[in-house]
DNA sequence: ACCCGTTATGAAAACCTTTTCATAATATGA
DNA sequence: TCATATTATGAAAAGGTTTTCATAACGGGT
C-alpha cells in the first residue's frame, strides 16, 4: 500500500540504509545516488512512517500544551505563540483543555504520557494535586507557563504579576482614588496571588493601609466578579465605599462593571476599575475596561523555546538548567478608569 | 529503562505472546497465568509502547479535530463534545486551530497526515481549497462538522441553519419589524449562506420582498459587524432605515450593537437585533443579544461517534455509508429584540 | 608498488508489539 | 481406550525505521 523505505531503495537501486542517509543527511552520500534516491522518493510519494521512526528514535516529535481553558483568549494566544515555535521545527503539538478541573488535568497528562510526548508546556490548574509530578516522574521535560507551581524546581515563563498589580494600583492612586479595593482570584493560583501582593505593595509604598473590608474573593469567572462587587458594597456603609477597584482578571472585571451598572453605580465616575489580561471582551463592553496586558504570544514562544532547549540538553546528556523568565507588563488605559469622567 | 513486554514475560515466566494476549484479551488464557502476568505488569509498571503498537496495528488511536478558532466558544464547546466521546474509548485527540486561514488549515492537515491520525473532524475554513481533499486522498476518514463543504460526498453533522435564519426572521416579524435587514457572513462559508437563505424564505413566506439595500456583508468578526451597520445606515435615507437586523453570527451582532450605541441608535427600540451561535459574550453585553443556539456539545459528540463508526466500517472492510445529520436550533430571547422596549 | 586513510555503500541488528502457525495438554465423545 | 476437539502456550515473523559494523573503492603519500 503505502510505499516504504524499501520500495524507495529498490526503485533507486540502492540499500535502505542509503535512502535513510539521504533523508536524514546523516552521512555523506555521492551526488549521483542522492539524485536517484530523491527522484525515487518523489515518484513514489514516499513519506517516512512516523511510528517506525518514533520507535527507533525513541522520540515522538510531539509536544503537549496544557491550559485551563482554550476559549480564554489569553490562553489561545499563548498556545498560538508556542505552536508557531514548535511548527517552525516541524514538530507537532497536542493541546489539552483541563477546563480548570484537576481531574481533567490528570486525564490529560495521562494522555500525554500515553502518547509519549517529548515534552510539555503546562499552565497548571492549581498548585496542588496537578499533573506535573506525574510528568516529572515519567521523565518528560516540563516548562511551566503563566503560573508557577510551588514545590518543584523547573523552568518557568511568567509575567511580572506582582509588578502588574503594583502598576494597576498606582494607576488608580494617580487618578485620585483613595479607597482602592481588590477582587482576588481563586486560592492557589499563583498569578492571582502575586497580583494581590503587588496591590498591597502599591498601597504601602504610598503609606496607605490595606483595609480588609475592601477585599473580596472571586474565582476568575464573570459571575464571581458580579458577586464580589455586591459583597463589597454590602460590607461597607456609604462613606467607605471603594472609589477604585483592582480586579484580578478581566472576566471578573467585566462582571464588576455589569453589576455596577445594575446598581446604578457609575463607572468610572463613582468607581474606577482595572483588570488584568487584556482579553478581547474588555474592548467590547461599555465602558471599555482598563487592563494590564502581558506579551502573551511571546511568552508562549519563549516557553516552547526553553522546552526545546531542555529536550536538547537531555539528548546530549547535558545538565538541565532551570531558568525563570519574567516578562514585564503594561497598562492599557481605557474608559473604566478614565480621569475626570463622570 | 522503560520495561518492555519481554521484561514482563520474563518476570511472569511466560512468553511475550501470552502477555500480549492477557493485555488485549485476544485469546483465552488460563486464570493462573493471567494472574501472574497481571502482577508482573503491575510490579514493573509496564505500559504498552505506543509506537510499537501503532506500527504493528497500523493505527495511531489519535483523531484530529480542525476548527477555525479555538477561542470561539462555539467551537470550543464543539471540541469538548467530540473529545469527551473520543476519550470515552481511550482515544487521543489533536486539536488544530486554522485561525481562519486556508494555508494554516493546509499546514494543520499536513500535520495530521504526518501523525497518521485514524480520522479527522473538520470545520473547514472555506468550501474551496481546504484540506479535505488531501485527507480523502490519504484515505483518512473525515466527518464535516458545522460546515458542509460542497463537492464531496461525506458524512456531515450540521445545524439547521436555514431553519435558524427563518426562526430569527419570523421572530423579528412577529415583534412588528417591517424593514428587516441582514448582515451576511464571509462568502463560501456554508453556515452563513444557509442562514441568509432562511432569512429570504422567512420574508417571502409572509409575502415580503427582499430589499438589496438592507443587506450588507461581513466576515464574522466584531469589527465587520460595526462596519456593516455603518454601511446600512449610509446606504439608506432615514425613512428606509432597517428597524430589525438579522446578523449571521453573534460576534458581528455585538459589533452592530456597539456601533448602534455610538450612533445613538437605540437597541431594541429603534433597531432590533438577532444573532446566531449563543456565545458567552452575547449574555454579557448591554443590551444582551437575542440569538439562535444550536446543541453544539451534542453536535461534537455525534460527529465523533459517526467518525468512529466510519473507522469501524473501514476496519471490517464494510462499505462506508455517508450520513447527513441535521440538528434543529432554538431561539434564545434576550434584550436586543425585546418587544415594546424603547 | 604498497599501505593507509577517506568516502560511499550494504548487511544486519535493534526498537517493541501483535499475530499466525505450530504444538502440547487436556477434555469430549464413542 | 482411542480418536478428535478444544484450550493454552510458545516460536517466529512482520511492521518500517535508524544505526553500527563491515567492506569496497579510491586517492595520496612514501
Amino acid at each position: 500500500m503505502e510505499p516504504t523505505i524499501l520500495d524507495v531503495a529498490e526503485q533507486a537501486g540502492v540499500s535502505p540504509s542509503t535512502v535513510s542517509r539521504v533523508i536524514n543527511e546523516t552521512a555523506p552520500v555521492a551526488e549521483a545516488t542522492k539524485k536517484k534516491v530523491t527522484e525515487a522518493i518523489e515518484s513514489l510519494g514516499y513519506r517516512t512512517n512516523k511510528f517506525a521512526h518514533a520507535l527507533r528514535k525513541q522520540a515522538s516529535n510531539v509536544f503537549g500544551i496544557i491550559v485551563p481553558d482554550i476559549s480564554n483568549p489569553f490562553f489561545s494566544t499563548l498556545i498560538r505563540g508556542a505552536e508557531d515555535r514548535f511548527h517552525e521545527d516541524g514538530l507537532s503539538t497536542m493541546i489539552c483543555d483541563t477546563d480548570g478541573q484537576p481531574e481533567k488535568e490528570a486525564r490529560n497528562v495521562e494522555m500525554l504520557v500515553k502518547e509519549r510526548v517529548d515534552g510539555a508546556l503546562v499552565t497548571s490548574t492549581e498548585s496542588e494535586s496537578n499533573g506535573i509530578p506525574r510528568l516529572i516522574d515519567k521523565d518528560i521535560p516540563v516548562v511551566a507557563v503563566d503560573r508557577s507551581p510551588t514545590g518543584y524546581e523547573m523552568t518557568a515563563v511568567l509575567a511580572d504579576n506582582e509588578g502588574a498589580g503594583m502598576i494597576a494600583t498606582e494607576h488608580l492612586l494617580n487618578r485620585g482614588c483613595r479607597m482602592i479595593g481588590f477582587v482576588r482570584g481563586p486560592a492557589g493560583v499563583s498569578t492571582a496571588h502575586e497580583r494581590f501582593i503587588g496591590y498591597v505593595n502599591g498601597l504601602e509604598s504610598r503609606g496607605l493601609e490595606v483595609q480588609e473590608g475592601l477585599i473580596a474573593r472571586g474565582d476568575f469567572t464573570f459571575n464571581s466578579g458580579k458577586r464580589a462587587l455586591e459583597e463589597l458594597i454590602a460590607a461597607n456603609n456609604e462613606s467607605e465605599f471603594p472609589d477604585g477597584l483592582v480586579v484580578a482578571n478581566d472576566l471578573m472585571g467585566v462582571g464588576v462593571i455589569r453589576k455596577a451598572e445594575e446598581m446604578n453605580l457609575h463607572v468610572p465616575g463613582e468607581l474606577a476599575v482595572v483588570g488584568f489580561d487584556d482579553i478581547l471582551l474588555s474592548k467590547l463592553i461599555n465602558p471599555t475596561l482598563t487592563t494590564i496586558s502581558a506579551p502573551t504570544y511571546e511568552m508562549g514562544g519563549t516557553a516552547a523555546q526553553l522546552l526545546l532547549e531542555t529536550v536538547e540538553a537531555d539528548r546530549k546528556r547535558a545538565e538541565r538548567k532551570h531558568k525563570r523568565i519574567v516578562f514585564s507588563t503594561k497598562l492599557v488605559e481605557r474608559e473604566s478608569s478614565q480621569f475626570g469622567a463622570g
